[in-house]
Order: C-alpha cells, then sequence, then structure tokens
DNA sequence: GAAATAATATACCTATTGGTATAGCATACG
DNA sequence: CGTATGCTATACCAATAGGTATATTATTTC
C-alpha cells in the first residue's frame, strides 16, 4: 500500500523481533524500501512512529473488546468472551502483540512504557467496570475489581506469551480453561 | 566494596531504570567511579555483564525458593511458603526484579532473554514437580502441571509488578489472597 | 629481590545512532 | 500557466555506541 502503512507494519515486525531499542531507523527505512526523511515526514520521530504503533493497534483492540465486555449478567460468560477477544486479536497480530508485552514490565520511564501506559490503563478500566457491576451479583468480590481486573488481563497475557514462545494454541480450550482457572482456581 | 560488585550494582540499578539497551558502557563506569577496562576485564563485555547479573541474583532466588517448594502434603501451604519466598526475594532485591521481569517478554533472541532463560526454566521445573507430586493427591490437576507452574509464576510475576508500580503491598494478605484466588478462583 | 600476574587508566578506534539541510519531483489549486 | 503543498532522496551532522591498544601500578609467587 502506501509508504506510512509499509512503514508501520516494517516498524512492528522489527521491533517485535529485536527489541524497540536496538532497531536503528536506517534497518527500518531500508526494509520499507524509502529513505529516512519520507519516514520523519509522516512520524517526526523514532519514538512518534512507536506511538502510531501503539495507536493503530490499540485502538482496533479496544473496538473488538469493547462489546466483548458488556455485563450480560452471566460473568463466566463475559470472561470467556472477552478471553475470546484477546485470542483472536493476539492470533491476529502477533507481532504487535510481542511488542506491546515486552513494554508491559518494562521501566516505567522508557519509550515503551510510556506510549503504551495510556492504551493499558483503558484496557483496566474496562475490566475493573466489569468486575465492579458483577459485584453486585457476588457480594465476595466487593472492592476487589482493581486487583481481580490486573490478575485477569495478567493471566491472559501470560497464556498469549505460552503461545507466542510456541508452547499453546490460542484455543477454544485453552479459553475455557483460563476462564474456569481464574473463576474457580486449580481445585475445581 | 571491591569494584566488581560496584560495578554489577551500579549496572543492576542502571539497567533497571532506563532498559539494559539505553545504558551505555559509559555510563555506567562512571557511576561506578571507574573506567571502561576495568568493567571490561572482569566482566568481557555488555553481555558479559548481564549475564553475570542474571547469575548472581537468580542463584541467590533459587537457594530460598528451592526450600519453600518442598511438597509437604499440603499443597496451599507449600503455594504461600512459595510466595511468601518471592515476596521477601523481591522486597530484597526491586531493582533486579524488575529488570528480569522486563526481560520476560521480550524477544526471544534478545540479550536479555537470552540471559535469563536457563533461570526461568529452572523455576519453572521447580514448580512443575511440585504440582505433579501433588497431583497424587489431586487427581483432576493431571497432565497440568506446565501451565499451572507458568500461571502461577504469572500470578506472581503479575502481584510483584504491582508492588514495583506503587499499586500494592507484598504482605501476607496479598499472598493469602494470591494463594486463595489461584487454588480457588475469584468466587470462593 | 625478581618475575609474573592482576587490576587500573588514558587515549583512541570504527561503526552506528537519531536526526536534518538542501534540493528535486509530484500533484493539486488558483 | 504558475504557484503552493506534499512527498521523497542525497548527503550530511554531531554524539555516542561497544570495544581496545598501550602503559602503569599493585600484588602475588618464586
Amino acid at each position: 500500500m502506501g509508504n506510512k502503512e509499509d512503514i508501520l507494519s516494517v516498524a512492528t515486525r522489527l521491533f517485535a523481533a529485536k527489541g524497540y531499542d536496538v532497531v536503528g531507523i536506517q534497518e527500518i527505512v531500508d526494509q520499507a524500501g524509502i529513505s529516512k526523511p519520507t519516514m520523519y515526514h509522516y512520524f517526526g520521530s523514532k519514538n512518534g512512529l512507536l506511538v502510531a504503533i501503539m495507536e493503530t493497534n490499540f485502538r482496533s483492540l479496544l473496538l473488538e473488546l469493547s462489546p466483548a465486555a458488556v455485563y450480560s449478567g452471566d460473568l463466566p460468560a463475559t470472561l470467556t468472551s472477552i478471553v475470546k477477544a484477546y485470542f483472536r486479536f493476539a492470533l491476529r497480530n502477533p507481532e504487535f502483540y510481542r511488542l506491546h508485552l515486552a513494554f508491559w514490565f518494562s521501566p516505567p520511564s522508557s519509550d515503551g512504557f510510556c506510549a503504551a501506559k495510556e492504551w493499558w490503563e483503558k484496557q483496566q478500566q474496562l475490566l475493573e467496570m466489569l468486575f465492579m457491576l458483577a459485584a453486585n451479583n457476588h457480594g465476595n468480590m466487593k472492592n476487589r475489581q482493581r486487583i481481580y481486573a490486573a490478575t485477569f488481563l495478567g493471566t491472559i497475557n501470560t497464556f498469549i506469551a505460552f503461545f507466542l514462545n510456541g508452547y499453546a494454541e490460542l484455543d477454544d480450550n485453552a479459553c475455557h480453561s483460563l476462564v474456569r482457572q481464574f473463576s474457580h482456581g486449580i481445585y475445581s
């Protein structure tokens, strides 16, 4: 397509494969078949390129996630549809998922963390809201939305990382056991 | 004390605060009050320095973890002592914990991932062994050691990351709710 | 005491980094 | 037709990267 899209896709692939900091602009523009000023024309800086990657992909994730996270009154069913949305997205954008996961635990002052932070917060809010609504039906989970949202997302990401490293599949089976483990623990 | 220990501690702090790739050797040796050849004398390369950091700290973690992970016949009790060991270690070495967490989801070809990989595998083995032994008493968890070990460690790391970012405490309360959630889910 | 070895510093290397000044070419617009 | 704007390339910049050649000092060993 256009040069802009080429740059985004090449950069996502290289950042995911080698790490944001070790990939130089030169390598990106070479593989995209363009020259530096073109990249700087569209994105302004290396960090601007990263921010654009985050925006593009996270917007798409949230678009898919929002309807899936509407509380229907049946929490396990809602959790299942959320996990499915995450799995679908990760299967469709494995490189981006790997990239943003790498930023998840990186230094809060780093470019990657800063570029992804606002988008993680949106996911966190979405999940917190869900657990808060569900708390009306499940008294024992009151005031635990924060930690539930965090550990639920943590578990999802652990599964996806497992998949990205070739140790598991992201199928309905995995989805089901994830939700069951989160809901009822390993003793169920 | 010695220059060697100074280098290790300064490098750990800087790597954790800014990221391995963006910290230059010059910055490390400056802050350690020495010069480049001294660092290269002890560690051979930047990567060698990283490997040494991993070795020193992970050795200490495993030393603390091994006795805690011995299966006593009471799985929740064993899980609790494991979580406590992780919490203690993370409280004592927050910078190293942050550093190795940053490598957890980074590209498998990156220096950080490679330097930490063997040590993660040791933790994974330790936990898998535990869940395998426990499966004798809990039939429903047979052949699930892999995923249980992974998600248990994932949950622990999610909690610790929560703490490192200032959102939670790593006290007995947190430990208890982590183990309970992992064992019985959010519905218990 | 001499010789070897470990530890340290000054000064330097080449390659690459993110970024830009300048200019050319295209298309759209008046 | 002429001008303005968007897009692209060549060639360049200063700064920094990881790493080292050489020399000096401190320590150990014989």
